[in-house]
DNA sequence: CTTCTTGTTACTGA
DNA sequence: ATCAGTAACAAGAA
């Protein structure tokens, strides 16, 4: 399950790969995506300008037209940068890890091809994932529901932290971490590895938490965060980079997964259970 | 065979 | 308006 750290560190690792190539063609192998061909043989001949990410929105930009390619990934979908044949770097394997192989990849729903026969290859298994191709004014609609991002100092600080918390008093915690338009990138692992750090129970409510509460939840968001970034995020599943790579937060993971072992921090059990219709990993002792 | 899983949206009812 | 709960989406794992 892609978050924001992951998406992240596919952003990083494909601004290497496919700034300034020029595209040769978009091969549309999934008609259930929501663009059309037609329109994506618009950018044919286009080079990519910019990738940035909204929440766990990749935004693809380009130097001639004004339109934004978004390609979100759910919950299986893989973006991976692929040579003539095979992964740029995904060959190497180390002990553990998933590493991807060009033959992993069964369920190509998408992929633009460069001019130097170089590809950028969408793969999903469930096919949650989606491919658009807006104009300015669908790109602001698709703006407008996005919340704040955490990476940001300016945008992401104590005070509008606090004033989202006002905003939505009787809200689960849980359900807020998870809430897109509040905050954007969270998603299931680090919403709970927020709330253990924070020692703070997936149960409560916004309007139950005091102070150092609040404090903590924010500071966690943040630090964990750009941990995980900086390990370039965590393979639980599916997750790949764009080189075809497990991301290494996988071990740093202390409830997440881990339900039935013994808490890092007391003798007591991770325990799973359903919050705000996700799965919740927690530790009833160490968080209330 | 059934059930569960997950990110997001849409819908229902309180 | 806000919130919780649930279905839907698709496909694979258990």
């Amino acid at each position: 399950m892609p978050e924001l750290p992951e998406i992240e560190t596919i952003r990083n690792g494909l601004r290497r790969f496919v700034l300034n190539q020029t595209i040769s063609s978009l091969d549309l192998r999934d008609k259930k995506l929501p663009v059309k061909a037609s329109d994506l043989n618009k950018i044919k001949g286009d080079r990519f300008s910019d990738v940035l990410r909204l929440g766990k929105l990749l935004i693809f930009t380009f130097q001639k037209s004004d339109k934004k390619l978004l390609i979100h990934l759910k919950m299986t979908g893989q973006l991976v940068f692929l040579g003539e044949k095979t992964l740029i770097a995904g060959g190497h394997s180390e002990k553990n890890s998933k590493n991807l192989q060009a033959e992993n990849l069964r369920h190509i729903r998408f992929q633009i091809v460069f001019s130097n026969n170089y590809k950028l290859v969408l793969n999903d298994t469930r096919r949650f994932a989606y491919v658009r191709l807006v104009g300015e004014n669908d790109f602001l609609e698709v703006k407008k529901r996005f919340g704040l991002e955490p990476l940001s100092d300016k945008e992401f600080n104590y005070s509008s932290f606090l004033k989202l918390i006002e905003k939505r008093p009787r809200k689960n915690i849980k359900a807020f971490l998870l809430d897109q338009s509040l905050i954007a990138g969270i998603g299931n692992i680090y919403a709970d590895e927020t709330l253990f750090s924070s020692k703070v129970s997936p149960q409560r409510s916004v309007a139950s938490l005091n102070n150092i509460e609040k404090k903590k939840i924010f500071e966690n968001i943040r630090r964990i965060l750009k941990l995980a970034v900086s390990k370039r995020g965590t393979t639980f599943s599916d997750y790949v980079d764009a080189e075809g790579k497990s991301g290494g937060f996988l071990k740093l993971l202390k409830v997440y997964g881990k339900n039935g072992q013994k808490c890092p921090n007391c003798p007591g059990k991770i325990v799973k259970i359903k919050v705000a219709g996700r799965g919740t990993h927690y530790c009833p002792k160490c968080q209330r």
